[in-house]
DNA sequence: ACAATAGGGGATAAATTTATCCCTATATGA
DNA sequence: TCATATAGGGATAAATTTATCCCCTATTGT
C-alpha cells in the first residue's frame, strides 16, 4: 500500500478528527452502516460512484482507526458485515450535524458550488 | 488554475458540506477567522504548517463559495483582512462540534492514528 | 461448461491537492 | 542600498488519493 512521506499533524482536535474522516466515502460508508447497511455489496450499491476498490480501503481505514469492525462469517459465498464500535457511534452525532447542515443550505450550496462550472459551460453557447 | 476534469457529486447534504470544506486547511481558516485573525499574515502565523500558497487557495476557494468575505484597505503596504458571511457563521456550530469530539478523544486518535507509524518506526529497533 | 454472486487485493494510471520556487509592488527602518 | 513586512499569483514538482484493470476463491443456477 501507499506510505506517507510527510509526519500528519496532529496538534488539536481538529487535525484528529480530519486525519480519520478525510476520504472521499468515510462519512457517508460510516453512515450507511449505522443505518444498517453492513455488507460491503450493499454499501457499494448505496454507493454506486465509488470503486469496488475504493470503498475496500477506506473500510480498512475505518477499521484500523476503531470506527468500525468486521466480522466474517465462515459461510460460503462468504458474508461479511461491518458494524460501527462504541467509539464510532460517538461521532454519528456529529455526522447527522454536517448533514443536517448541508441539507438547510443545499439550494444556496449548489450555486456556489457550481459557479465555476456554469462559468466555462456558458462560454461556448455564448460564442456559438 | 487547476480544472476539474470529472463533476462532482452533490446528491446530498454531505456531497454539499464536503465540496465547501475539503480542502486540508479550510476548517482551521475559518476557525480562526472567526475568532478573530482576520489578516493573511496572522492566518499564516496561525498556521506555519501551511505555505502561504495554499492558504492563499484555499482562502480564494472559501470566498467564492461565499463563507468569508475579503476587505482591501487601499494603504501601503497592503492591508487585507477576511470576516465569515453571515453563511458562513452558520457553520461555526459545526466546526466547533468536529473540534470538540477530537478533543474528547485525543488520546485514542493519537493512538489509533499512529498506529501504522509505530510499527515500522518499531521494526528497525528491534533488529538492532 | 459458463455466468453470476460474494469478498478481497496487487499493480498501475489518472486525477487532484499541496508544496516549492520565483517574481511583482511599495514603504519603512538600519 | 539592502533587508523586512505586506499581499498575491504563475509555473512546476511532489505527494496523495481515486480510479481502472485484472486475478483469486468457491458455490449456485442455466
Amino acid at each position: 500500500m501507499y506510505e506517507r512521506k510527510t509526519t500528519p499533524n496532529l496538534n488539536c482536535g481538529l487535525d484528529l478528527i480530519g486525519e480519520v474522516l478525510y476520504g472521499k466515502w468515510k462519512i457517508r460508508l460510516l453512515w450507511f452502516i449505522h443505518v444498517g447497511h453492513k455488507r460491503p455489496s450493499e454499501l457499494q450499491r448505496k454507493i454506486p460512484d465509488a470503486s469496488r476498490r475504493v470503498l475496500n480501503m477506506q473500510l480498512n481505514e475505518l477499521e484500523e482507526h476503531e470506527l468500525v469492525t468486521r466480522k466474517i462469517y465462515p459461510v460460503l459465498p462468504p458474508k461479511v458485515e461491518y458494524s460501527l464500535t462504541e467509539f464510532g457511534k460517538t461521532l454519528i452525532p456529529v455526522i447527522a450535524a454536517l448533514g443536517q447542515w448541508g441539507d438547510e443550505h443545499e439550494d444556496r450550496l449548489r450555486n456556489v458550488i457550481l459557479k465555476q462550472a456554469v462559468r466555462s459551460d456558458l462560454a461556448v453557447p455564448l460564442l456559438s
